[in-house]
DNA sequence: ACGGTGAGAGAACGGTCGTTCTCTCGTGGG
DNA sequence: CCCACGAGAGAACGACCGTTCTCTCACCGT
């Protein structure tokens, strides 16, 4: 048997590949037992119910999200370029097979309004992200209300690559917040 | 009885409130029937299926996002002040009770990996509405590359606003569409 | 070698969904 | 006055959901 840790790693990764690609409910947690491999029982041993199993995925997303921006952040010098590797960092991740769109916004119009948790877990997630712009902005030497000004092209241009299928909006929400950073 | 006409346009209505609230999923057909206060029969007489009604009620929100659009603009003179009018009647809007965001953000997220129909119901609507503003941009004498990203602003200032529930952040793009006005 | 522990596979359960059907009853024409 | 029509209310249906339970069997210490 697969260790408590292992097993919940591949059950949330799997549940996280389909929930991503169909939405939360349009998936049985019998798809999940079979995309894992992991018996049900046991994955009801790991989490006390399915909406425990979003929140361990969101937990994920957030670590992946973390990572990936600070993996583009490494190549960059300054600040201002660490600020508009972000935007890098999306036009990959936009070109991928199978982006659609992010999975916090997404989940939180599925379940938001039924799910605090799920809702306060997408917040949380923002938030940190909001922070960690700002401490970069603030680096950069420029005024907080960049830093607003940046995540709201970083979330325009998540769902409107998802819905528009059209990758090339990384290129110019970067376009976009380097006149943005110019300006301020 | 109600006429058809009045009868659809009541059920729309009532759907359209209870799907946005809550998200298509969570919201059995029964609740609309209640909702509206129309018999089941009618509504299957009506809409073929609940995807039916989805899309009648995405092309509800359609028609008044671009009555909405287009009076708030209504008030301004130049071209650029008709831009900016976007973020007043977004301003009014994230400040309605009950306000949750993007409908048809929602609804792509949580639909539009499954029903291809909603899907593309979402996309037209994002695409008009970039034509809309693409049409202001060239009225303005700016690069056509500007309306997309004031599109970008747009739709980040409705998921920010829906999930921080900052009505503020309309403020903010505006500041920062206009900064990208300027810089054009 | 053997009995017990616990894991796996999947059936079972109660509930809810979208959709259709049945039954009742008010109404309008002859 | 009566009958046929159609509309309304809600039961019914089959499918599927999240969650739990049962049964089987492989594996372990002694």
């Amino acid at each position: 048997m697969l260790d408590d840790a292992t097993a919940r790693e591949t059950v949330v990764a799997a549940a996280d590949r389909l929930f991503y690609a169909r939405g939360v409910q349009s998936v049985g947690m019998d798809a999940v037992r079979s995309e894992a491999g992991v018996p049900l029982k046991r994955i009801y041993a790991l989490f006390r119910s399915k909406e425990d199993l979003v929140v361990a995925v969101l937990a994920l997303r957030t670590k992946q999200w973390a990572d990936g921006v600070e993996r583009a952040a490494a190549g960059a010098g300054s600040p201002r370029e660490r600020i508009l590797a972000v935007f890098d960092f999306l036009d990959a991740w936009f070109r991928e097979d199978g982006f659609r769109g992010c999975a916090f916004i997404n989940s939180f119009g599925e379940l938001g309004a039924t799910s605090p948790r799920i809702a306060d877990a997408v917040r949380e997630h923002k938030e940190s992200f909001r922070d960690h712009l700002l401490a970069l902005v603030r680096e950069a030497g420029l005024p907080d209300a960049v830093a607003v000004q940046v995540v709201l092209l970083v979330e325009g241009a998540q769902t409107t690559a998802a819905i528009t299928h059209d990758a090339d909006v990384a290129r110019q929400a970067r376009q976009a917040a380097a006149a943005l950073l110019d300006a301020a």
